[in-house]
Parts: C-alpha cells; sequence; structure tokens
DNA sequence: AATGAATGAGCTTTCATTCAT
DNA sequence: CATGAATGAAAGCTCATTCAT
C-alpha cells in the first residue's frame, strides 16, 4: 500500500477516535508506519491532509448518492432512492461519518472546503426542483426542503450511532416516508 | 459587570469565532479585561468554564421551549408551538446555537454533561407520545421522530445562518407544517 | 491566640507535611484562619516568614541544649548532657527537626540566616575546646569534632524517623558513648 | 557531545545552583544549548529526568565506593578505606555531593528512588556486622552505627565546603579515627 | 488592622513543522 | 524519497504579592 494512502487511513481512524485535536501528527506517522516528516511530502500542513481527508470524504458521497439512480423513476421513488443512498453511505461507512461531522464543526478547517459541502447533496437539490416543476409537491423553497431533509439524515444518524434510536431497513423506510408525506401534493 | 460574567461572555464570542481549541485561555482574559487567574477563581479548568457555559445555554434553551405552552393546546398547535420555541431561540441566539453545536463535537468535553442534552427536547418527545396516544399522528416510533425533528431544526438554522437559506417567520410556518403533515393521521 | 504566632504554627506545620514548595502562601493563610493579605501584615515575603520561623527554631534548641548543665561537670558527663539534650530537642519535637532540616537545603533561603547555624552549637564546641584545654581528649580540631558529632545527630534523628533503627533512651547513651570512646584519652 | 549529557549536566549544575524548584526546564535547556523540548525526549518530566539524575549519582557512589577494596584487610583497615572513599568521592565531585543531599531533602521526588539511598551504603553495614561477628567492635547495633558514620562524613563534607573546617588526607584519617577508636574493642 | 479578589509573570509540557542525514 | 531528532512558540495553569474595601 502506498505511504500516502497508508497516512490518509491512520488519519481517518485517528480523528474519528480522538477529535481533530487529539490526532497529533507524530500518532498519525506511527499509526501509518512512518516517518512524521513524510506526512510532509504529501500535505503542506496538517490542516491541508484534513482539508484532502474531507474532499476524498465527499467525492465518495457523492458516488455513493446516485447508487441505482434512473431518470425513469417517479418522483416518489427516486426521493426514496437518493435519501436511502446518502443513508446507507453514513450508515455502511461510520467512521467516514464521524470524520465529515468533525470536520462542519471545526474552525480549524478552512472555510472554502467547507462551502463545498452543499455541492454533495446537489442531487436531491435537483430532485426537489423537478417534483416541484412537475407539481409532485407543494410550492415550498427546494433549497429550505434540502436544508430539512439534510438534517433529518444526520438526525437519524447520530441517534442510532448513539444507540438512542434503532435504525434498521424498515425504520429508513418510514422516516423517508415521513419526509415525502410531508413535501407531497 | 462581575468578572465571572465577563468572563462567560468572551468565552462565548471566542469560541463561536475561534472555536474550542482556538479560545486560549490568554484570549478570554484579553477580551474579558480580567487577569488570565482570575478565570481560575472561579472555574478549576478550562473544560470546567465550558461545561459551566454550556449547562447555561441548556437552561436558557430550557425555558424558551416552553414559552406559550399550555395543556389546552391541540396536538398540531403544540407541535408548531414547540418547534417555533426552539428555532426562534436558536435564531435570536446565534452565539448560543454556534457554542451549542460545537460542544456536541468536542471530543473535550466530558460526557455526562453531553448526555444530558437529549434532556432539553424531552417536552417535544412528550408532545409526540400524547400526540400518538390520542391517535392524532401516524405509529411511528417517537424517539426516531424526535431525532428527525431536531435534525430539521439544525438543517434550517445552519441553512440559514450560512446565508443558504432565508428563514423569517412565514418559512418557518412552512417548515413545521412539514413536519407535522409528515406525520399526521 | 495572635494571628501572627497562627501564621507560624501553621506554616511549620505544613511545611513539614509538604515541603517549602508545597507550602502555598494560600495554604497558610486557610489553616492558620487568616486573610491572605495578613500575612504580609507581619512578614515581608513567604522568604522573611520563613527566616523568621527557622529563627524561632534555632532559638529553641539554643534553649534547650544548656538544660540542667552546670560547670561542675566533668568533661565526659557534661558530653552527654549536652549530646543528649539536643537529641532530646529534635526527638521531642519532630516538627521542628524537620523544619530545620528543610531549610538548611533551600537554596530559597538567605545564605545570612543559614550560617549562623553553627552559632547553635557553640556550647559544644566550647566543650570540647574545655575538654581539650584540660587535656581530657586528644589533640583534635575541635571543629572537625564539632562537625562530626552533629552529623551523628542528625544521622541518628533521621534513622530514627525513617524507621531504620530504633533510639530509645538506652540507644543515645550507647551512640554518645562511642562518640566519647572515639575521642576521650 | 551527545544532547542527552548535556542536559544532565547542565541539571546538575543549576541544581547545584538554584535549587531543584529554581532549576527550571528553561533553564536547563537554555545550559545545555539545547530546544526545551528536546528534554522531553529523553525524559518524560522534570521529575524524570531528576530521577535519572539521582540514579546515576548513586552508580557512581557505589562504584567508589570499594576501590581498592580486598577481603583480606583487617577490620581497620577496611573501615578506613570505605570511609576515605566515601568521603573522597564526596569531596571530588561537590556537584555530586549537592545534588544527592538535595534531592534526599525533597518532597518532590518519589520516594522508591529515595529508599535506594541505604542500599549505597550496604557495603559499610557489611563491614560493620562482619567485624561485630568476629568481635573486632563493641557488641552494637549496625544499623545504628551506620546512621552515626554516614552522618559523620555528611557533617564533614559540610564543614569543609562551607569553609568551616579545612579536610584535607590528615584530617581524614583522623577523623575516621575517631570514628574507629568509638567502636573498637 | 484585616481581608481575599485580582493579578500576571513564570512554570511545565505539547506538538506542528523543519532539516541534516 | 524517507526519516525522526530537534525545535520553540504557545498552551493551560499556579501562586506570591498587591490593594480597594
Amino acid at each position: 500500500m502506498r505511504k500516502q494512502e497508508k497516512i490518509l487511513e491512520a488519519t481517518l481512524e485517528l480523528v474519528t477516535e480522538l477529535g481533530f485535536h487529539g490526532t497529533t501528527t507524530a500518532l498519525i506517522a506511527k499509526k501509518a508506519n512512518v516517518g512524521s516528516g513524510t506526512i510532509y511530502r504529501y500535505y503542506a500542513s496538517k490542516e491541508d491532509l484534513l482539508n484532502a481527508l474531507f474532499t476524498i470524504a465527499k467525492d465518495k458521497l457523492k458516488q455513493s448518492i446516485l447508487a441505482n439512480f434512473n431518470s425513469q423513476l417517479s418522483s416518489e421513488d427516486a426521493f426514496h432512492l437518493l435519501m436511502n443512498n446518502v443513508i446507507d453511505f453514513y450508515q455502511s461507512n461510520p467512521l467516514w461519518f464521524s470524520f465529515m461531522e468533525q470536520y462542519r464543526y471545526s474552525p480549524f478547517i478552512s472555510t472554502e472546503t467547507k462551502s463545498e459541502l452543499n455541492e454533495v447533496m446537489a442531487p436531491v437539490l435537483d430532485l426537489l426542483q423537478g417534483a416541484l416543476d412537475k407539481g409532485d409537491i407543494k410550492a415550498l423553497p427546494p433549497k429550505m426542503l434540502l436544508s430539512m431533509f439534510h438534517g433529518v439524515i444526520i438526525g437519524l444518524i447520530k441517534g442510532s450511532n448513539s444507540g438512542f434510536i434503532e435504525l434498521d431497513y424498515n425504520h429508513r423506510r418510514m422516516a423517508i416516508s415521513v419526509c415525502w408525506d410531508g413535501i407531497k401534493k
């Protein structure tokens, strides 16, 4: 495995466990079986490394979100699919979820990279806009709905991760139905 | 103004701007116009200070959430009221919102204080349970709904704070209606 | 009891337990039931307080050392008496002993006060000089003997305090005899 | 010269001059021509460094104490040799002497390392026990004698270091003879 | 005279980053 | 390319001393 990958992997695991500040470059180097100077061959700084990791996370989510999508689907089915895909990704990749959440709340991080977060959910926004145009849902600001539904997803994952709620396939279906019922005409 | 209050106020503003780690005791002291040792007359450590600040935040939210509530209200009206109260509090107190969100993600903080967070939303949970018993809403796990709606609120505030969406009174009403429509029978 | 005495007493006990550096002015004030500023009405600084305490210790030892002495005693009896008196004082006043030992090794303390230590043992020096003049003991430098015997005493007290040796009346008599046998003609 | 050695050397000199508490890590680093962080590559803490230094001191003394010793020596000659060796070591290494004395009185230091002090004087204890068994000396508790003679040595060195007495080879011989005359049969 | 809240210099320790090997 | 020893700025915290009350 290439050193760069080992560094990224070690960082991901450490951030999840210890947080951004608890993840020292010394620990990263040790876990990655790499000299601490080596990190700086690939990344200009610790911040740069974390930004790079976040970009990777974003790309992974971006790819997952459109899995099994095709334009023939009804608005409702498409909504279920996209929401399910996002939840699926976060549930299947708890390290990435934890990392992304840490990232969003870290003033440690450059705002530029942060703002790109919305772009990830772009397909959901497009879908909502399309459903609106087709008259499938109520006349509501799509961006507001996106904010709400993204919040729903994060709320569900957090509740699940902390053991506050169960979140199996059936619960996911129910939760997404609640969202759709809230906006459908 | 008493020194302790000045310390709390300075800390709140700095955490919002710089995060937990960026908020050094030296900066707090400077902003509060206080010697750095003075902080330690009131709080045993930086962590202790942040925990105290969070407890204050929680108490403020707790008081706000039940404003204008009375048990005669219909489930729907009560739901609107509580959701509005929470959103209102967060929107009117962006510093407190930012602080509380930082707090939830900080591995800096003792888990005990953290876990008390759910307790703040308890009235919403009670309301959902009551509506369920009265048959006003669909048969869905109330804790799951709480997780979802809490996520909705945070998503909305974040969207609003970042300028991604507008969130005036009218939008708030719409958003809460979406939630209610999603669960009503 | 006057505040000054309470301060001295508290300091003595704290130094014995916690050492010079561990004895903070805040602890002294608390133990003496006194405001921390009050210490500075009586002593210019913490160092000044410790110096004053040492002077008191020295005076106490000075008074004890000549108990029951009279000039009629033989050199040997006088030697036994003085040595016994010193050992007695240290054994009966473990706090003072501990304090004086701490003091001797503290670079914290002004050298002036320190050097006065020899003066306390002056009666022993006089005795040795007299015995020498009378031809009761070997021709050896009295100051050297003083250094040695003072060392013997401290070694015995330390050994006793740490539980390494027993030091009852009988042992004391034996030990002093060893010293006398070493110098007698 | 390796950095670790420079750190140890600087620490030894500073402790002698300024005491344990006066010896700050900043001063050590400066005197050793080393970054202050470097200290912590070799020692986990300041306390750890001081303990390590004491262990070195103890080992040096341990080696010196048995110099020129052989089991054929008479009890008296062996006693003279060992006592001389200890005094020699302390006189030739005033920094180490000062450090070891500071160490013994520091509440700073872990008791474990402290207790190992007796072990250094073990050869003297063995010698006294042997002389007792052979009937060369009076029937006196060897541990008591050890405490006394250790005290004598320290008293002599202190007297010498402070200029109170002279302590050349001849004086040393006289002083040790006093000790032996005190215990010989 | 007595207080104790307030101070801030100075402490030990950490850790992102550099650079000689 | 890779290393990890070395760095030193900066962190959280302590405590002798001051001074308004």
